[in-house]
DNA sequence: GTGAAAGCGCTAACAC
DNA sequence: GTGTTAGCGCTTTCAC
């Protein structure tokens, strides 16, 4: 990467300074509107120099004085997941609202790599880390203190020593289950788990069938991908004993599922109901249109951005989630819902 | 994992010096592996000392030195479009394999937000920047010179002075849609655009029908959208002379097309065929499975951060897309599709 | 093989 | 209201 082409040196403040006939740090005061007052037309003739020369603050340098750099790094388990892409420009949003920038890593999932990401972001000398952790509890003692705040988002449980957010997974996951009890009547309802550990939604799917008398259902623990789902719904819909509902445990694994139980030739929601948990856009579109419980990503990003930012005092917050009703339940279709 | 008070300053080369009794220059030299020889013996106290301190350089410090910060800006259109989320994952692979991290931003498909971005970028020292452009011809000459290398994907024209990658969009729309034409034998084929102009897809969908003495179908220009594909399948689709087959300008648009043409009770391939372009993981298990042209985000993703690293002489390169077979143009299920 | 020292471009005391 | 100047932490030339 040998670039050596572009104009010999960058304009500098002093050049400007000279240019306009000021000091330099008459320059920078106009440039950062302080921290001192300049005379209006000082301001003026130095802005001038500023656009004659094409003058471009080197934030580096600025970043070396000032000790902060006004970026942050973002880990997520990879963008090509809609829910994380959702998340991640949700994030991206309140950040450039705040002034500060994203840098992106892909962890792909891995808490090794996660750590391994801290690591090094820290070492690019970032302002803080979110991380949307794929960590399990057993991960947290490996942690070591980068150095630098860190703030866990999409975290299911709290961390000691950090700031941990989440949506209210067991209460969601209740929620969405209840749907299917109370207003459908279903009994036999299984669970397409996820990889991860604890599962809170399994614990929210559990106290929903328990609750309301009910045995536990068949549980499929699987990936978290498309294929996990669809390979899980095949499972079981095509053996002997059909649940009648199918909880599943992300938005991801519920497309690949209803492409198993429409290859299956079973029909949804009338043989075989089917909600999930995240609430990504694309859900509104699926046929049928998925019954979902939402993470409040706006304010779940907000909180994280602003705790990064702040004091960031250890604590753990749970966000409460939507449900969002559409046919995958067995609901009638409302010729709007797809724009929820 | 308590936060052990942080250090009042942080440690630096020169703290390590003192405590391994060498010069600056000497940690210096271990640190980066060179320029200059250092006895084994030093070294390895250098790196105790580093190892004891906790010492991590400032990458500030020393991009303020170097003069390059091992940063490019990323600009997307928003990752929540999974298209997008895909590109932008393979995007970093490579690039970290280059060992050069990402700042991304997002574009929001915006012409004018895109260009703000790339003065923005400029002014946060970055060594380059790529862009998933949302430009047309007509907004070229409004870009200013950033004075660090710009390089554009998903550019499906030249511009002058840059160098400019994308997909082969007119040989891939008119693949899929000759598929359609030739093994299926569809003679009335509609086409769902995006808002973009000039329309490369548009030009290879017509292109198939002349070729094959067709004459052009119906054409709706709608937003690149899940809601855009909705509401233009459901005016194709619920109208009195409805198409044999229906080519869609992204994936995104099709599954909103596949949900408007299932609500209107219409059947998929029987009824209506359905190809579309991009080629999302998700296009492999939404209902019926996409028959769609992918492009080849690697060897793209290659391309670009190896230009954009290297001397980034202005060229335009076009890559060939894949047709890829599943069942909604009507071929016969493969249990396996999926997996592609 | 190692050390001294000159900056990289900027901010913010502090002096005037 | 403006100028002078001392660093911020690092790399690298140049002496030894």
């Amino acid at each position: 990467m040998t670039k050596p082409a572009r104009p010999a040196r960058n304009v500098t403040l002093a050049d400007v300074a000279r240019y306009a006939g000021v000091s330099s740090a008459v320059v920078s005061y106009v440039v950062n509107n302080g921290p001192r007052p300049v005379a209006p037309a000082t301001a003026d003739r130095v802005r001038e120099a500023i656009a004659v020369l094409g003058y471009r603050p080197n934030s580096h340098a600025r970043a070396l004085v000032s000790g902060r750099t006004g970026i942050l790094g973002l880990i997520h388990p990879g963008t090509a997941n809609p829910f994380f892409g959702e998340y991640n420009d949700i994030l991206y949003e309140v950040a450039t609202r705040h002034g500060i920038a994203l840098l992106n890593t892909n962890s792909a999932g891995d808490a090794t790599t996660e750590r391994a990401l801290i690591e090094s972001l820290a070492r690019r000398s970032v302002d803080g880390i979110v991380v949307m952790t794929s960590m399990s509890p057993s991960d947290i003692p490996q942690l070591h203190d980068p150095g630098i705040p860190i703030l866990f988002v999409d975290c299911p449980f709290p961390i000691p020593g950090h700031r941990t957010i989440g949506p209210n997974s067991v209460a969601g996951a209740r929620r969405v289950v209840e749907h299917l009890i109370v207003v459908h009547g279903h009994r036999d309802i299984a669970f397409i788990a996820g990889a991860a550990e604890p599962e809170e939604r399994e614990q929210g799917w559990r106290e929903a069938l328990r609750v309301h008398g009910l045995p536990d259902g068949p549980l499929v623990r699987t990936n978290y991908g498309l294929d996990g789902g669809h390979a899980g719904a095949r499972t079981l819909v095509s053996g002997p004993d059909r649940p009648d509902a199918i909880f599943v445990a992300s938005d991801l694994q519920a497309y690949g599922a209803l492409h198993a139980i429409h290859e299956e030739q079973v029909r949804i929601p009338q043989d075989v109901a089917v909600v999930s948990f995240d609430g990504n856009t694309e859900s509104a579109h699926t046929w049928p249109p998925l019954t979902i419980v939402r993470q409040p990503l706006a304010a779940m990003a907000e909180a994280a951005i602003a705790g990064i930012l702040g004091t960031g005092s250890p604590r753990h917050d749970l966000f409460d989630m939507d449900l969002i009703v559409r046919q995958s339940c067995g609901c009638a279709p409302d010729r709007t819902d797809h724009d929820q």
